[in-house]
DNA sequence: AGTATTGTATTATTGTGTTAGTACAATGAC
DNA sequence: GTCATTGTACTAACACAATAATACAATACT
């Protein structure tokens, strides 16, 4: 299912971004718990080391903290959330516009799509 | 140097949106030589290999063609590169808005954006 | 106290991207 | 005709992502 996303990117990363924006946009919401290594790797069909893996770079960045064996807890800090939420949309907005810019698409062309199409998205 | 751009993407699939994209902003005009592959891998510090692979999915594409001992040329049909690049600049424009929506950015963000920071994009 | 569940670590194996080095066929240029 | 340059093919080697199969330490729960 997750494979079916980019198949050329690395799994760990592709994992990575999604529980990252489920955590960003409360789709985990702060201070619940996330689901097993276990329940995940089942869910996404893939190895359990590479879900842990993907929890070890959220855990680093620090979204994610570890209680014991209770299992893994989005962090209740709700100002990094928001912080961290905001770092990523500033960057995406940015990277996609440069990788449009380089398609010869401007600004410009962005709002006219938008206003034609993008009601529908 | 390319290794710089997306440390995660295999090379060769980096490399081939690369000259995609000269191609189709008519940086590599149509009918004209593409540079060597040995003349590839040197300016971009990775190995013929890697640049043949990447040209040769350009040439399955039919945007590149072989023309024996001569070396390769961009396609001579315009209306060849002309369709692909709306279809490469429309599939760009989708990813990128269903990208920010699941980041819960809306069209109406978007364009907010633009008027503020798109300019020095 | 004992069991189950949690995260975590380990080893081996497979597939693939990448490099390195070499070689060959075809053909334009002299 | 000869030479140089083109694309192309091949093998070997290495790195890393991913899987599979366990195993273990810690601790909540009964």
């Amino acid at each position: 299912m997750y494979r079916e996303l980019d198949r050329n990117a690395p799994m760990f990363l592709q994992i990575y971004d999604k529980i990252k924006k489920d955590i960003l946009v409360a789709q985990y919401p702060p201070n619940t718990q996330i689901p097993t290594v276990r329940q995940l790797s089942c869910d996404m069909a893939v190895n359990p080391n590479t879900v842990q893996k993907a929890l070890q770079l959220l855990e680093d960045e620090g979204l994610i903290v570890t209680r014991g064996t209770l299992g893994k807890f989005v962090t209740p800090d709700t100002e990094k959330i928001a912080k961290v939420k905001k770092a990523v949309q500033d960057e995406a907005m940015r990277a996609w516009l440069s990788e449009l810019n380089t398609l010869g698409i401007t600004s410009d062309d962005v709002i006219e799509f938008i206003k034609k199409e993008g009601n529908s998205i």
